[in-house]
DNA sequence: ATTGGAGTTATGCATGTACATAATCATCCT
DNA sequence: AGGATGATTATGTACATGCATAACTCCAAT
């Protein structure tokens, strides 16, 4: 099983009793002192265990009330974002970008409020696109707060995209994320070599450092693209 | 700071140093050993940090080779899968769902290499509309394995949905989504109560107990419909 | 020069103990 | 009856210790 490690396998077994219905939802479980007894382990072991199912959604725990199988699972999905580049690679094809538009400006009112500014900044806004097997995969308009990154004035941004740029070397402490989907214009259309009103995948992200935002991007994604994930 | 527990203490302080760039990207960090001597606690203690913040994408840890700041992370962003009816309500709308197909039949090829089902299968295919405030929200369309839920048969969808009956009594361990984009044709668009050709976002969802298939499902979201998640 | 250990070291995990905290239960007092 | 109070209990966390394991270093033997 490959599962050397208690703690792995007492997890197992409790995912196996609950999707059996040994442990029915709404179930209180026996306390980690019981299970503890049962797998022959100490507490710790066993809280490890159930301490990665209460955080994956599958239990419910309370101190004092003991531990139950959730009712109504607020099941968490994990999604990797990665640097552009490094998805395109992994799928084995050839990756490029280009620089459309590099401008230093003063943000406009709704990107300000997207990134919680009350007054102007100096900012840097980009558009690119990102291609695979020459192909564009990824059309992105960025803003970038130069406050927080005033390094990237110096960027070449040619021979390295702004998205790789930022991930490399601007570690970020939280971010929010949106996705949503859009139908292409003209404008869109055409850099991404499809028709006007084809579905885009669209994703939002702007992220922070504390309270200073960094950068906030809109990514359109070429026609077909699935982002995929496991729960 | 209402942050008593030093786990989480050093943990903030590790991120701290990190987006701070008091350590780069790319740099070894002092040894557990040595922080929890810095910090003046337990090793363990430390390697709780530590861990949480390698399984959040911020640390890459090797055993032997020591823990470094990620260079180039893959950060893990966490989407809450919740029923669909608890989203709504959220929002402060009022939920209704409105079962449009129930049919009892074997599913078509593409639906079968989606489970993973080789032969033939005894299954139920739902067509259902949930609404908010009596506005079509989400049009889904639904395959059931009626042998991991035979009692599907028994159930009065027209009160309680395929959704919220699947996740409340059939815990499943394992799962996968895709995300995408799609212009809706004339029988969505209609459903959903938009234009055809609408950019309209795209859940498929399939969901196993170990190796047995439970249900696959492809729901369209309204127009405007964002999905939002955290890093 | 390359291969093949032996030794070293940092992380990974398990254990037993201890105390903190929150929720529940039982009891007592008015 | 009802409300305050203290006892009980399960989880949450911390700590010291110890062994397991992976990976790096270096030295010796072919």
């Amino acid at each position: 099983m490959s599962e050397p490690h208690p703690w792995q396998t007492i997890r197992h077994e409790v995912i196996r009793r609950i999707s059996e219905r040994i442990w029915p939802p709404g179930m209180l479980i026996p306390s980690e002192h019981e299970l503890a007894r049962e797998f022959g382990c100490a507490r710790a072991t066993v809280n490890r265990a159930l301490r990665e199912l209460a955080e994956g959604g599958l239990l419910d725990r309370r101190r004092r009330a003991g531990t139950r199988v959730a009712v109504a699972p607020v099941r968490k999905a994990k999604l990797d974002i990665n640097v552009i580049r490094f998805d395109v690679e992994r799928r084995g094809a050839s990756y490029r970008h280009s620089l459309i538009e590099r401008r230093r400006t003063s943000p406009t009112e709704p990107v300000r409020s997207r990134l919680k500014l009350g007054h102007a900044a100096d900012m840097l806004y980009l558009r690119a696109l990102h291609l695979a097997d020459e192909h564009p995969c990824i059309y992105e308009e960025r803003w970038i707060h130069l406050a927080a990154a005033p390094e990237m004035l110096e960027v070449d941004l040619e021979s390295i995209s702004a998205n790789e740029w930022l991930v490399r070397n601007l570690p970020f402490s939280s971010g929010d994320i949106a996705l949503s989907a859009a139908n292409a214009n003209a404008r869109e259309a055409a850099l991404l070599e499809t028709s006007q009103g084809q579905a885009l995948f669209v994703v939002e992200r702007t992220t922070w450092q504390g309270e200073c935002p960094i950068t906030s991007v809109r990514m359109l994604h070429a026609p077909g693209y699935r982002m995929r994930m496991t729960l």
